[in-house]
DNA sequence: TCATTAGTTCATTTTAGATTGAACTTAATG
DNA sequence: CATTAAGTTCAATCTAAAATGAACTAATGA
């Protein structure tokens, strides 16, 4: 594999890394979306990304469970492979919203627990509605994307020229 | 302070933590939301959380650089007290949203290094579409809330009384 | 000016989490 | 039924981040 793609391999997994999954998984995802393959193998990745079978294992199910890659398997063949999942991507940010409503909740409960109901209170109050308001209005932006995609690539690129392939 | 009130100061810690902020940092928060005084000197709450100045010297910077408190002064007194900050809540999440650009600018990257322009391009290719388009959304519902916000709490309270402080 | 108090800095220690690697399980094949 | 190959599990190791605590700086005021 070419020292680019290896570059983008790293950086994918300093992305992951911020949006808290591990920097492994990061390069697991990152490695699959250059491949030039369709699928890799449980040691394709595994010699592409010189790491243990043991951290291979346990990223391809953390990253399985987080819907963004799923197994392949091949009749005759006794080896998984691996490819980037085409989950609905929607789902993937909706399940980031609970951390809105835990944020929410814990604020209401300290807003219980506090004494005195001043100024600060108050801005807590708002805080806290405004999390729960706003995670309820991502969810309808998700939504929206999942009937309208089309139209919405549509109006991105009016004038994109239709690629044949 | 009493023993819900620490539960609680925890329960914030771990919270924060989940939003990607230390533990410590949550527990500053925490403690300033349910304490029974307006403001909070920097030992009160070293003492109160049973930490070195060190560590609440970092934490307090970390949290006054997130908006989240304040430094307050009081003439005569040289002691700096803290207390949670009334910054517009719209923007600590704005903030955040960088991290949809960066993860579709990272997909948008992958994109040209992939050599198959497959089924599995196209997902990437909606997947990176999805995130820029869902940050710019929600900067919308942002600007909503902020301009609207007044009519947005009366309408999920429409019965709540009014309290007489 | 000197003593005292408040808070910062930073080298060291601690802790939590990620990675490894060897032993193990499971399943296919001769 | 033994052998081999593919993955999993988990205890040990490594790494990076967080917390400590002692030395330091800055600012007040006796």
């Amino acid at each position: 594999m070419d020292k680019e793609k290896l570059t983008y391999i790293e950086e994918t997994g300093l992305v992951f890394e911020q949006l808290g999954m591990t920097r492994m998984a990061g390069r697991v995802f990152g490695f699959l979306a250059v491949s030039d393959k369709e699928e890799a193998s449980f040691d394709d990745i595994r010699e592409g990304l010189n790491a243990s079978k043991g951290s291979i294992s346990g990223t391809a199910k953390q990253l399985k469970n987080a819907g963004l890659i799923e197994p392949v398997s091949l009749p005759g063949d006794r080896k998984t492979y691996y490819r980037i999942s085409k989950m609905e991507v929607g789902n993937i940010l909706r399940a980031r919203l609970t951390l809105f409503k835990t944020f929410s909740d814990n604020l209401e409960k300290g807003l219980i627990l506090r004494e005195k109901n001043d100024e600060i209170a108050g801005w807590l109050r708002e805080v806290s509605a405004f999390y729960s308001w706003v995670g309820d209005k991502i969810s309808d932006v998700i939504s929206t994307w999942e009937t309208e995609k089309k139209n919405i690539i549509k109006e991105k690129n009016p004038h994109e020229k239709i690629r044949h392939t």
